[in-house]
DNA sequence: GGGCAGGTGTAAT
DNA sequence: ATTACACCTGCC
Protein backbone atom coordinates (compact mmCIF):
# COMPACT_ATOMS: atom_id res chain seq x y z
CA UNK A 1 0.00 0.00 0.00
CA UNK A 2 0.95 3.16 -0.99
CA UNK A 3 2.35 5.56 1.56
CA UNK A 4 1.00 8.96 1.93
CA UNK A 5 3.56 12.48 2.49
CA UNK A 6 1.07 15.15 3.31
CA UNK A 7 4.12 17.02 4.69
CA UNK A 8 4.75 17.03 0.96
CA UNK A 9 1.97 19.80 0.56
CA UNK A 10 3.02 22.51 -1.51
CA UNK A 11 5.06 20.54 -3.69
CA UNK A 12 4.62 20.24 -7.35
CA UNK A 13 6.57 16.91 -8.14
CA UNK A 14 6.28 17.63 -11.84
CA UNK A 15 7.95 20.87 -11.34
CA UNK A 16 10.59 19.97 -9.22
CA UNK A 17 11.94 16.65 -11.39
CA UNK A 18 11.63 18.69 -14.46
CA UNK A 19 13.87 21.68 -13.11
CA UNK A 20 17.03 20.22 -14.44
CA UNK A 21 17.94 19.62 -10.84
CA UNK A 22 18.42 15.57 -11.77
CA UNK A 23 18.55 13.71 -14.59
CA UNK A 24 17.59 10.19 -13.83
CA UNK A 25 13.85 10.12 -13.50
CA UNK A 26 11.23 8.47 -15.77
CA UNK A 27 7.59 9.34 -16.02
CA UNK A 28 5.84 6.62 -16.47
CA UNK A 29 3.01 7.95 -18.19
CA UNK A 30 4.30 11.17 -20.36
CA UNK A 31 5.59 14.21 -17.98
CA UNK A 32 2.30 15.77 -17.11
CA UNK A 33 2.82 15.42 -13.49
CA UNK A 34 -0.11 12.16 -13.89
CA UNK A 35 1.16 9.00 -13.09
CA UNK A 36 4.34 7.66 -11.68
CA UNK A 37 7.36 8.39 -12.01
CA UNK A 38 10.66 6.36 -10.91
CA UNK A 39 13.88 7.27 -10.20
CA UNK A 40 16.78 6.23 -7.85
CA UNK A 41 17.63 7.91 -4.14
CA UNK A 42 20.44 6.79 -2.33
CA UNK A 43 21.19 3.14 -4.00
CA UNK A 44 17.61 2.36 -4.30
CA UNK A 45 14.67 2.09 -6.80
CA UNK A 46 11.74 4.60 -5.71
CA UNK A 47 8.46 4.76 -7.08
CA UNK A 48 5.99 7.97 -6.41
CA UNK A 49 3.39 8.96 -7.70
CA UNK A 50 1.27 12.78 -7.03
CA UNK A 51 -2.42 13.17 -7.27
CA UNK A 52 -5.25 15.66 -6.31
CA UNK A 53 -5.00 14.05 -2.99
CA UNK A 54 -1.31 14.33 -2.11
CA UNK A 55 2.14 12.84 -2.80
CA UNK A 56 2.77 9.14 -2.37
CA UNK A 57 5.41 6.91 -2.39
CA UNK A 58 4.14 3.63 -3.97
CA UNK A 59 7.29 1.60 -3.56
CA UNK A 60 9.17 0.37 -1.52
CA UNK A 61 6.19 1.02 0.64
CA UNK A 62 8.95 0.90 3.73
CA UNK A 63 9.74 3.87 6.49
CA UNK A 64 13.02 3.94 5.53
CA UNK A 65 12.52 4.93 1.95
CA UNK A 66 9.61 7.53 3.35
CA UNK A 67 12.25 8.66 5.08
CA UNK A 68 14.72 8.87 2.00
CA UNK A 69 12.17 10.92 -0.23
CA UNK A 70 11.60 13.04 2.28
CA UNK A 71 15.03 14.14 2.80
CA UNK A 72 15.57 14.26 -0.84
CA UNK A 73 13.26 15.95 -1.60
CA UNK A 74 14.56 18.81 1.33
CA UNK A 75 11.39 18.76 3.84
CA UNK A 76 13.72 18.50 6.59
CA UNK A 77 16.71 20.76 6.25
CA UNK A 78 16.40 23.87 4.04
CA UNK A 79 15.45 27.84 5.19
CA UNK A 80 11.50 26.26 5.95
CA UNK A 81 8.54 25.33 4.19
CA UNK A 82 8.20 25.65 0.50
CA UNK A 83 4.93 27.93 1.06
CA UNK A 84 6.82 30.23 3.08
CA UNK A 85 10.15 30.22 0.94
CA UNK A 86 7.83 31.33 -1.89
CA UNK A 87 5.68 34.00 -0.21
CA UNK A 88 9.49 35.78 0.66
CA UNK A 89 10.21 35.62 -2.94
CA UNK A 90 6.96 37.22 -4.28
CA UNK A 91 7.28 40.16 -2.52
CA UNK A 92 10.03 40.66 -5.64
CA UNK A 93 7.23 42.39 -8.31
CA UNK A 94 9.10 40.01 -10.87
CA UNK A 95 8.80 36.93 -9.46
CA UNK A 96 5.56 37.40 -8.08
CA UNK A 97 4.41 37.25 -11.71
CA UNK A 98 6.57 34.44 -12.45
CA UNK A 99 5.29 32.28 -9.50
CA UNK A 100 2.07 31.52 -10.39
CA UNK A 101 3.39 29.26 -13.15
CA UNK A 102 6.24 28.05 -11.27
CA UNK A 103 5.00 27.79 -7.34
CA UNK A 104 5.97 24.11 -5.92
CA UNK A 105 9.40 23.82 -7.08
CA UNK A 106 11.29 21.81 -4.00
CA UNK A 107 15.42 22.05 -4.20
CA UNK A 108 16.36 18.75 -4.00
CA UNK A 109 18.87 17.44 -1.43
CA UNK A 110 20.88 15.36 -3.35
CA UNK A 111 24.30 13.01 -3.21
CA UNK A 112 26.92 15.80 -3.94
CA UNK A 113 28.93 13.29 -5.54
CA UNK A 114 26.13 12.40 -8.35
CA UNK A 115 25.51 16.15 -8.50
CA UNK A 116 29.22 17.06 -9.47
CA UNK A 117 29.68 14.62 -11.91
CA UNK A 118 26.10 14.97 -13.34
CA UNK A 119 27.03 18.68 -13.91
CA UNK A 120 30.65 18.06 -15.31
CA UNK A 121 28.83 16.25 -17.34
CA UNK A 122 25.99 18.88 -18.12
CA UNK A 123 29.05 21.40 -19.26
CA UNK A 124 28.11 22.82 -23.46
CA UNK A 125 25.88 19.58 -23.48
CA UNK A 126 22.12 19.48 -24.14
CA UNK A 127 19.77 18.14 -21.18
CA UNK A 128 18.91 14.46 -23.67
CA UNK A 129 22.27 13.70 -23.98
CA UNK A 130 23.10 14.47 -20.73
CA UNK A 131 20.45 12.23 -19.01
CA UNK A 132 21.89 9.72 -21.95
CA UNK A 133 25.12 9.73 -21.10
CA UNK A 134 24.51 9.50 -16.74
CA UNK A 135 22.07 6.58 -17.34
CA UNK A 136 24.88 4.88 -19.58
CA UNK A 137 27.28 5.59 -16.93
CA UNK A 138 25.05 4.17 -14.17
CA UNK A 139 24.63 0.58 -16.47
CA UNK A 140 28.02 0.25 -17.58
CA UNK A 141 29.52 0.96 -14.01
CA UNK A 142 26.93 1.24 -11.42
CA UNK A 143 25.66 -1.26 -9.08
CA UNK A 144 22.34 -2.90 -10.57
CA UNK A 145 19.70 -2.30 -8.03
CA UNK A 146 16.58 -4.30 -9.76
CA UNK A 147 13.79 -3.06 -11.95
CA UNK A 148 16.64 -2.60 -14.74
CA UNK A 149 17.86 0.24 -12.43
CA UNK A 150 21.54 0.57 -11.18
CA UNK A 151 23.20 2.79 -8.69
CA UNK A 152 25.13 5.85 -9.51
CA UNK A 153 28.97 4.90 -10.15
CA UNK A 154 30.89 5.09 -6.98
CA UNK A 155 34.36 7.54 -7.18
CA UNK A 156 36.32 3.93 -6.90
CA UNK A 157 34.52 2.53 -10.37
CA UNK A 158 34.62 5.70 -12.15
CA UNK A 159 38.18 6.50 -11.30
CA UNK A 160 39.15 2.92 -12.31
CA UNK A 161 36.87 2.89 -15.30
CA UNK A 162 38.37 2.15 -18.96
CA UNK A 163 38.79 5.40 -21.14
CA UNK A 164 36.61 3.54 -23.81
CA UNK A 165 33.73 2.88 -20.97
CA UNK A 166 34.12 6.88 -20.53
CA UNK A 167 33.92 7.34 -24.28
CA UNK A 168 30.94 4.58 -25.06
CA UNK A 169 28.84 7.07 -22.37
CA UNK A 170 29.65 10.10 -24.77
CA UNK A 171 30.91 11.83 -22.23
CA UNK A 172 33.43 13.59 -24.74
CA UNK A 173 36.12 15.62 -23.78
CA UNK A 174 34.22 16.09 -20.28
CA UNK A 175 35.69 12.38 -19.41
CA UNK A 176 39.45 12.98 -18.19
CA UNK A 177 37.39 15.60 -16.07
CA UNK A 178 34.96 12.88 -14.91
CA UNK A 179 37.47 10.71 -13.87
CA UNK A 180 39.76 13.05 -12.59
CA UNK A 181 37.32 14.24 -10.13
CA UNK A 182 36.97 10.36 -9.20
CA UNK A 183 40.63 10.57 -8.19
CA UNK A 184 40.45 13.29 -6.12
CA UNK A 185 37.84 11.56 -4.09
CA UNK A 186 39.35 8.17 -3.83
CA UNK A 187 42.70 9.51 -3.20
CA UNK A 188 40.55 11.62 -0.37
CA UNK A 189 41.69 15.05 -1.72
CA UNK A 190 38.64 16.10 -2.33
CA UNK A 191 36.20 15.17 0.96
CA UNK A 192 32.56 16.18 -0.25
CA UNK A 193 31.38 15.65 3.07
CA UNK A 194 33.65 17.17 4.84
CA UNK A 195 32.52 20.57 2.26
CA UNK A 196 29.05 20.50 3.75
CA UNK A 197 30.27 21.70 6.96
CA UNK A 198 32.78 24.43 5.57
CA UNK A 199 31.67 27.75 5.08
CA UNK A 200 29.87 28.51 1.61
CA UNK A 201 32.77 30.61 0.15
CA UNK A 202 35.30 28.12 1.21
CA UNK A 203 33.35 25.10 -0.04
CA UNK A 204 33.34 26.87 -3.33
CA UNK A 205 36.79 27.35 -3.59
CA UNK A 206 37.06 24.29 -3.39
CA UNK A 207 34.93 22.91 -5.89
CA UNK A 208 36.49 25.34 -8.45
CA UNK A 209 39.67 23.44 -8.07
CA UNK A 210 38.47 20.64 -9.49
CA UNK A 211 38.73 20.21 -13.10
CA UNK A 212 35.77 20.93 -15.00
CA UNK A 213 34.09 22.58 -12.74
CA UNK A 214 33.74 26.67 -13.39
CA UNK A 215 31.49 28.78 -11.62
CA UNK A 216 27.88 27.08 -12.50
CA UNK A 217 29.30 23.98 -11.93
CA UNK A 218 30.30 24.81 -8.74
CA UNK A 219 26.90 26.39 -7.50
CA UNK A 220 25.30 23.88 -8.67
CA UNK A 221 26.88 21.37 -6.90
CA UNK A 222 26.76 23.66 -3.29
CA UNK A 223 22.72 24.27 -4.51
CA UNK A 224 21.49 20.48 -5.40
CA UNK A 225 24.35 18.41 -3.59
CA UNK A 226 25.44 20.59 -0.47
CA UNK A 227 22.54 22.01 0.87
CA UNK A 228 23.55 26.18 0.11
CA UNK A 229 19.91 27.74 -0.71
CA UNK A 230 22.21 31.19 -1.10
CA UNK A 231 24.02 29.50 -3.93
CA UNK A 232 22.79 31.16 -7.61
CA UNK A 233 24.00 29.02 -10.54
CA UNK A 234 23.84 31.45 -13.56
CA UNK A 235 23.33 29.33 -16.72
CA UNK A 236 22.41 30.79 -20.42
CA UNK A 237 18.92 30.70 -19.43
CA UNK A 238 18.86 32.29 -16.21
CA UNK A 239 20.97 35.01 -17.45
CA UNK A 240 18.37 35.67 -19.77
CA UNK A 241 16.03 35.84 -17.31
CA UNK A 242 17.42 38.07 -15.04
CA UNK A 243 18.36 40.41 -17.84
CA UNK A 244 15.08 40.79 -19.25
CA UNK A 245 13.18 40.87 -16.03
CA UNK A 246 15.57 43.06 -13.76
CA UNK A 247 18.19 44.35 -16.45
CA UNK A 248 15.44 46.09 -18.99
CA UNK A 249 16.97 43.45 -21.37
CA UNK A 250 20.73 44.89 -21.48
CA UNK A 251 23.75 42.06 -21.35
CA UNK A 252 25.23 41.75 -18.17
CA UNK A 253 27.59 39.49 -17.23
CA UNK A 254 27.43 36.25 -15.25
CA UNK A 255 29.46 37.38 -12.36
CA UNK A 256 27.15 40.55 -12.03
CA UNK A 257 24.09 38.54 -12.44
CA UNK A 258 25.35 36.29 -9.86
CA UNK A 259 25.89 39.46 -7.67
CA UNK A 260 22.80 40.87 -8.11
CA UNK A 261 21.02 37.59 -7.12
CA UNK A 262 22.95 36.98 -4.34
CA UNK A 263 21.91 40.60 -3.33
CA UNK A 264 18.54 40.92 -3.83
CA UNK A 265 17.63 36.93 -2.78
CA UNK A 266 20.07 36.35 -0.22
CA UNK A 267 19.84 32.72 1.59
CA UNK A 268 16.97 31.54 -0.85
CA UNK A 269 18.61 32.90 -4.13
CA UNK A 270 18.23 29.25 -5.07
CA UNK A 271 15.33 28.72 -4.83
CA UNK A 272 14.95 32.18 -7.02
CA UNK A 273 17.10 30.83 -9.59
CA UNK A 274 14.76 27.38 -9.82
CA UNK A 275 12.13 30.01 -11.02
CA UNK A 276 13.69 31.98 -13.18
CA UNK A 277 15.21 28.71 -14.87
CA UNK A 278 11.82 27.18 -15.27
CA UNK A 279 10.42 30.58 -16.63
CA UNK A 280 12.87 31.13 -19.11
CA UNK A 281 13.04 27.77 -20.46
CA UNK A 282 9.20 27.83 -21.04
CA UNK A 283 9.27 31.63 -22.16
CA UNK A 284 12.51 33.09 -22.90
CA UNK A 285 13.60 31.46 -26.51
CA UNK A 286 17.84 31.99 -27.50
CA UNK A 287 19.36 35.49 -26.77
CA UNK A 288 16.15 36.06 -24.93
CA UNK A 289 13.99 36.91 -28.00
CA UNK A 290 10.38 37.78 -27.05
CA UNK A 291 9.29 35.03 -29.45
CA UNK A 292 7.08 33.56 -27.02
CA UNK A 293 7.29 29.69 -25.60
CA UNK A 294 9.95 28.25 -27.22
CA UNK A 295 9.28 24.91 -25.03
CA UNK A 296 5.62 25.19 -23.51
CA UNK A 297 6.24 23.52 -20.49
CA UNK A 298 3.26 20.53 -19.96
CA UNK A 299 3.20 21.57 -16.67
CA UNK A 300 3.40 24.97 -17.27
CA UNK A 301 0.05 27.34 -17.55
CA UNK A 302 -0.52 30.32 -20.04
CA UNK A 303 2.51 32.92 -20.45
CA UNK A 304 2.32 35.41 -18.20
CA UNK A 305 0.23 38.21 -18.94
CA UNK A 306 1.05 39.86 -22.14
CA UNK A 307 5.36 39.75 -22.88
CA UNK A 308 5.98 38.59 -19.19
CA UNK A 309 7.01 40.21 -16.38
CA UNK A 310 8.49 43.61 -16.30
CA UNK A 311 11.50 45.27 -15.38
CA UNK A 312 11.70 46.48 -11.85
CA UNK A 313 14.51 49.43 -12.61
C1' DG B 1 26.57 22.58 -42.90
C1' DG B 2 27.48 26.27 -39.18
C1' DG B 3 25.46 26.82 -34.90
C1' DC B 4 23.74 25.47 -30.68
C1' DA B 5 23.43 22.77 -26.27
C1' DG B 6 22.38 24.14 -18.30
C1' DG B 7 30.44 25.87 -19.63
C1' DT B 8 35.24 25.31 -18.82
C1' DG B 9 40.24 25.58 -19.72
C1' DT B 10 43.65 28.08 -21.93
C1' DA B 11 46.00 31.71 -24.10
C1' DA B 12 46.03 36.32 -25.10
C1' DT B 13 45.13 41.32 -23.86
C1' DA C 1 40.52 41.07 -14.52
C1' DT C 2 38.42 40.45 -18.87
C1' DT C 3 37.88 38.39 -23.57
C1' DA C 4 38.37 35.12 -27.54
C1' DC C 5 38.45 30.46 -28.89
C1' DA C 6 38.26 25.36 -29.10
C1' DC C 7 35.83 21.52 -27.70
C1' DC C 8 32.98 15.58 -27.95
C1' DT C 9 28.70 14.67 -29.76
C1' DG C 10 23.99 14.77 -31.57
C1' DC C 11 20.62 17.45 -33.62
C1' DC C 12 18.46 21.13 -36.56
Amino acid sequence: MAIHLPEAEGVHLARTLESGQAFRWRWERGASGRGAVVGVIGGRVLRILQDERGLWLISPPTDAARRRLRTYLGLLAGPGRLSDVEAALARDPALSRVLPHTRGIAVLAQDPWEVLISFIISANNNIPKIRQSIEQLARSLGEPIGKGRHAFPTPERLAAAPARTLAACLLGYRAPYVRAAARLVVDGRLDLRALRRRPVDEARETLLSVPGVGDKVADCTLLFGLGQTAAFPVDVWVKRAVERLYFRGRARTAGQIRAFAQARFGPISGYAQQHLFAYARAYLGPRGARSGPVRPGLWMTEPPRRAGPTPTD
